[in-house]
RNA sequence: GGAGAGAUGGCCGAGUCGGCUGAAGGCGCUCGCCUGCUAAGCGAGUAUAGGGUCAAAAACUCUAUCGAGGGUUCGAAUCCCUCUCUCUCCGCCA
């Protein structure tokens, strides 16, 4: 969220970096809302001040004996006033909150101006693309011959966009989660944690997701709880309403959780394999930091991310995202993708952003600052690290055999039981 | 699901029959003094948010905030109602 503040003196700063982003507000009705609340807010204060005053009065003049009877009167009048006007200040504030928590971040400077996808910069290229000297199959093909996939059975399960591993499949997902999170908090610094799958509305309010994409997330029935999108929910909400000392800063974490989305409106998009499930597994990077160094941390987080691949030893590139195709909640992201033969492209696989100030502001986390008054927001960041299914597609497909086999990265081998290779039943 | 207890500032904790209680006391923290160093001791300070004055900051001032929301009242941390969460006991359960 935007202070409200900023958003009161920079409307045309607001303005431009909405039409950046291809979005839009009623900036009008804003400042419309504002400018009422404050008028209210000044009349109302006078009138409670007045009350304030004439209560003190009335107590003295009941310790003395005396009748105060006019004014006690007086000051059910005022009151009947304060309470009209506290309602009408309760809408106009409504609207402001309404108008501000739809309000997307502001794009750092360093992100370039772009319309859409297309416009993304590409920031490095790391490994080369395999060459095959047989046509590379695709992962879903490539799993469901081994066996240890069966997108089928799990849609007779559930539905469409389920996944369903089975034996060395189920072992090589388990032994990507238990990978990358030992990298990351032994060689990374980050904290393991195991949050809850399901949140609230709050917590969902708190990184962005609400109120404007509830088509995207799943809901519970009869509770206002979802299933959460991404560890980024239940991570970054930790420290939800909490005060960190200066010197804890930077906080990391890192948590494995499944993933549910929607994906409202992608019919039609990577309808076969793993790219885009309902669930689908993740580990997630996220880091409270100071607001210094944020755009540092930023940096890390994107390496710390890399070095899954690296170790892999999977080619990848990573771009920057261009104010057009920015997440809502993001003021700067980098998106990681991973190469993937069979597509002939390369693919997301991480998504790593800096969002400054605007997830602490809306979920209320800030540090005390040592030496100086009051408080500050921490500036929050989050990172794949990494998705889970889609590095299982990466390594069928980039690892796979003329006779359907897959290698298995050296570096996973200890955990998978030394195996160094999925084969085929024969 | 049933019965009961509770929720106060960064933390702990006090608030009598509703009336200078934004809130005693302690811890922590900051600054100063003291002291070979450290510790201890002494003194002062130490919530957050939103308005107003101001170009702005500082400063001053007003208002709000004692889990959340509503009610009673001239006036609510204190009384009433609803909700949320925590704890204890019982039941159920991985």
């Amino acid at each position: 969220m935007l202070e409200i503040k900023f958003v009161r003196q920079n409307l045309a700063e607001v303005q431009a970096a909405l039409a950046a982003r291809n979005d839009k507000a009623d900036l009008d009705a804003f400042m419309e809302a504002d400018e009422q609340r404050r008028v209210i807010l000044q009349e109302m204060e006078a009138l409670r001040h007045r009350r304030n005053v004439v209560s003190d009065q009335i107590a003295d003049m009941k310790k003395k004996g005396e009748n105060a009877e006019s004014l006690v009167l007086e000051m059910r009048d005022v009151s009947a006033r304060i309470k009209a006007l506290e309602g009408d200040l309760a809408g106009h504030e409504e609207t402001l909150q309404g108008i501000l928590v739809t309000l997307p971040n502001l794009p750092h400077a360093s992100v370039p101006v772009g319309r859409d996808e297309t416009e993304n910069v590409p920031f490095k290229q790391v490994g080369n693309p395999p060459t095959f000297d047989f046509p590379p199959q695709a992962h879903w093909d490539i799993g469901e011959k081994l066996g240890i996939l069966d997108l089928e059975r799990a849609a007779k399960i559930t539905g469409a966009r389920f996944p369903l591993y089975f034996g060395m499949g189920a072992r090589l997902e388990r032994a990507l989660i238990n990978f990358m999170l030992d990298i990351h908090t032994t060689e990374h610094g980050y904290t393991e944690t195991l949050p809850p799958f399901i949140v609230n509305r709050t917590s969902m309010t708190g990184t962005g997701q609400l109120p404007k994409f509830e088509a995207d997330l799943f809901k519970l029935e009869n509770w206002d709880y979802f299933l959460i999108p991404t560890a980024e929910v239940p991570v970054t909400n930790i420290y939800s309403g909490d005060v960190l000392d200066e010197e804890r800063l930077p906080v990391y974490c890192t948590a494995y959780t499944p993933c549910f989305r929607s994906e409202a409106g992608s019919y039609g998009k990577d309808t076969r394999g793993l790219i885009r499930q309902h669930q689908f597994n993740k580990v997630e990077l996220v880091k409270f930091a100071h607001p210094e160094h944020s755009y540092a941390e930023l940096e890390s987080l994107l390496e710390n991310a890399e070095t899954i691949l690296k170790r892999l030893e999977i080619p990848y590139q990573v771009i920057t995202l261009c104010t057009g195709d920015l997440g809502f909640s993001a003021a700067k992201t980098y998106d990681i993708e991973v190469w993937l033969p069979a597509q002939d492209k390369y693919r997301e696989i991480s998504s790593c952003s800096n969002f400054e100030d605007f997830q602490a502001r809306r979920a209320n986390i800030r540090y005390r600052r040592k030496g100086r008054k009051g408080t500050a927001y921490v500036h929050t960041l989050n990172g794949s690290g990494l998705a889970v299914g889609r590095t299982f597609a990466a390594i069928l497909e980039n690892y796979q055999e003329a006779d359907g086999s897959v290698r298995i990265p050296e570096a996973l081998q200890p955990y998978m039981g030394g195996l160094k290779k999925i084969e085929p039943a024969t």
